[in-house]
DNA sequence: TTTATTAATGTTGATTTTACACTTATAAAT
DNA sequence: ATTTATAAGTGTAAAATCAACATTAATAAA
């Protein structure tokens, strides 16, 4: 019969994560040494298994919080994979999720424990499996965000800089951006309030510090729009 | 310890299609009535379970192939869908496809065998489990498609008028459209072929038929643009 | 006091988008 | 043969958006 569930195969479900951070060298993944076979001391994405009462995004939160402390992240489901033989160990599905974290918020303890580490997008090492894929895919799809909602409120610190803002930008989109016209697409958008504070670190005159509005912010979440950088 | 596969669930793994066709009546999907437990007699997405040995990909066009006959349809995976009780038999995991088929192409006979049927968007029935945010998903994905890959290929009679191809465009934007300003959009991606042959159907005056280009047609599908209509 | 450095700020021309109405071809009706 | 009814086909102008661009301002360090 076509639809019986008893003869149909299950399968082990994984759950990968593209943990993205931002700092002063640029955007960020985090990864991990594996310390188990297969690929036992290669770099990884985190994952874990799908439990048999758990949804895939509470896997994919249970995962991140595992590997840095963290709650309350917003992760987004990106794909399903399923090559036959991506994990040679045993036909594994994974289904990868991309998160956006504040790199100054993750626990360095539990980082370290875990032989994870964070490398630029550009200089990490080649990864197991099919996650060199799932890192390219979740890019692309970080890239197509930045168009339609607002960004950053996850990635930089609660005080920052319009020049961080347009350095993140940046990163993401992987292009110069012109300054005048980011600003004032940005502005347009009204989800920044600019503090009397100025940082001094960057230059002599010093550069006003912002803060995201989080309610309008959220607002703009919720509604998409179109931002062209 | 954390990662160990012998310890991790194995889950049953659905695959369910949302399959759109087009004609003169607007955009349609395609529901079948399910001939088995549980919801017997209910209507539900066209789906099946993923074999051992076979990619999501393959499973997706296995299961369009069975209830349609098509073959070489284009499909696109859109979301892993995991709820624990979403089937109350059995904990599956489900993800969705979504295909274009030129509704004129299937095969009525197996449609009819299976109890199958197509229907018109805003009426279709409710469906078991989740599949009516699956299908809103779709939508949303498909009218998103629209805006950065060419679309009516897939959708459309071989040779079609330029109403047809408009009332395509408003069908999956769910609004109207200006019909000057749409025609001088789509020929600027210059896939069309005007023939010198008209459908005196639809008027006294007839209006003239148009194919796709496959050659250029193909060559924006590698590449995306931006249409905004 | 000078110098060096990054921050802050607006305008203009080019391009794209939107809104909008009349003529044409033909079949059907008389 | 003429009239009538119907959808097809076609272009322009105003508005909005985008892209390119250079000077002044504030401050700390020398």
């Amino acid at each position: 019969m076509l639809n019986s569930y008893s003869s149909a195969d299950k399968v082990l479900l994984a759950v990968d994560c593209i943990i993205f951070g931002f700092d002063h060298e640029g955007l960020k993944i985090l990864l991990i040494k594996r310390d188990f076979e297969p690929e036992k001391g290669k770099w990884s994405l985190i994952g874990g298994f799908l439990k048999r009462d758990e949804v895939l995004d509470d896997a994919a939160i249970r995962i991140l919080n595992t590997y840095t402390g963290l709650n309350d992240i917003y992760m987004e489901q990106l794909y399903a994979y399923s090559e036959i033989d991506r994990d040679p160990v045993e036909r594994t599905i994974s289904v990868s999720y991309y998160a956006l974290i504040n790199i100054e918020n993750h626990n360095a303890e539990l980082i370290k424990n875990y032989h994870a580490q964070w490398f630029s997008i550009a200089d990490a090492p080649n990864l197991i499996f099919d996650h060199n894929e799932m890192v390219e895919q979740a890019i692309r799809r970080l890239r197509y965000r930045t168009s339609i909602k607002p960004i950053g409120f996850e990635l930089l610190p609660e005080k920052f800089t319009m020049r961080q803002l347009l350095e993140l930008y940046e990163a993401i989109l992987s292009k110069e951006l012109d300054k005048r016209n980011f600003i004032s697409k940005i502005n347009s958008l009204e989800i920044l309030n600019k503090l009397d504070e100025k940082d001094m670190q960057s230059s002599r005159k010093g550069s006003y510090l912002y803060t995201f509005n989080k309610e309008k912010y959220e607002e703009k979440l919720l509604n998409d729009f179109v931002l062209n950088l």
